[in-house]
DNA sequence: CTTTGTGAAATTATTCACAGCA
DNA sequence: TGCTGTGAATAATTTCACAAAG
């Protein structure tokens, strides 16, 4: 018996910026917003807005628009970032080192709470003020603090030993900032972040718009 | 007279999966793949694989897959990764600084040609060995390099106006990272890789996965 | 007069399944 | 036998359009 429907994947991405966009509102005191501004601000239509925020139920009224705040708890719940979610970092190099600088790695929700690398020079040492620990120690890192997630900052070709690691110390998602596919068991998720993708994807849209606006 | 079939969008991300793996067999001195190993490899099907490369025309040998090198070749061209794409990078700090080691954005079709920031005390020092030069450069550094792309690596608070700068210095693409969506004409393309939105959609799949996973 | 929630319609994307070629 | 290319079938997602509510 699922108490809530099915939120499909489009929906659940777009999720996080309404979530993001509700907090910004909170902040500043506004305590309603409407699917129409929602959607100018995000790009998105009205219709779109209104279809994904029906999933988390009935919370809209109708000729004001939705309450900031039980907009922003009601996604925060249905996303799951009202629990705590520790990670490990893997790879002290310069991704790493700007992901444990990020605001986001840094919340009361998500937090980057240790970080290592394979090279044996670095351990010991630390980074924007976080010790840096050897790959050894990663299990024992994981369950010490109940990490549930392990961030992939490392060149391609360690990419997937990574991922082998911490699927044994137990994680269950996998943040992948290498630029290939790691396999893992189904019972862990990876969600990728690909650099080289979003580049050549720019350059194809943008021959897509000049193609389109060049008719001679 | 389109002398190409309209790519959809989702099959223009695959295809920069597919120009990889096609790369890396090329270096591997291997001349054939197929829609199956492609698949295998990448997390999808052999029939998406066949219907994403058949939007490049027949290439395919039945019965032995698609030759490397005219595999790589097709898609380059068809994602316009044949042409160079020069690019300033606007933000000279640990996300910038991530970017310009990276190798994608050093490759004979993309580079960072220049590096910008706003933080006047920044202007004249060096990063990873490339001059950061003051923002009042921008619109001469672009026509002297010819770059169609623009990325910003700044705060979520100067990421708009960072963009009006680079529309204004006739960029045609943008790469953001900036967690916030920036407004701009329909003329420029706009790709946003957002670190956030990659973390809850994580927590979010992690979520579902053990919601099924516990039926108890 | 504005805005929600939602069935129905339209569009888009994926999977199936198989004829035809090497 | 192994593999491509592709119509047809299915599934997923978005848009439309409007009744009902503040």
């Amino acid at each position: 018996m699922p108490d809530r429907l099915r939120i499909p994947r489009p929906t659940a991405k777009r999720l996080s910026l309404y979530m993001r966009e509700a907090g910004l509102r909170l902040r500043d005191g506004i305590g309603q917003i409407s699917s129409r501004q929602l959607g100018e601000t995000l790009g998105l239509t009205d219709a779109q807005v209104r279809k994904d925020l029906a999933y988390l139920g009935q919370s809209g009224q109708p000729g004001v628009g939705y309450p900031t705040r039980d907009l922003h708890d009601r996604i925060r719940h249905a996303m799951g970032t009202d629990q705590k979610w520790n990670a490990v970092l893997v790879g002290a190099g310069r991704i790493g080192r700007a992901l444990l600088a990020y605001p986001s790695f840094d919340r009361e929700d998500f937090r980057i709470v240790a970080v290592l690398d394979a090279d044996p020079a670095l351990a010991g040492q630390t980074m924007e003020g976080r010790r840096i620990w050897p790959m050894a120690e990663m299990s024992h890192l994981v369950r010490e603090h109940g990490c549930r997630i392990g961030i992939i900052a490392v060149p391609r070709e360690a990419a997937q030993a990574v991922a082998d690691q911490l699927v044994r110390a137990r994680v269950t998602g996998i943040l992948n900032f290498a630029p290939r596919r790691v396999e893992v068991p189904a019972s862990t998720c990876v969600i990728s972040v690909d650099f080289t993708v979003a580049l050549e994807q720019l350059a194809f849209e943008v021959n897509l718009a000049s193609a389109n606006g060049a008719s001679s």
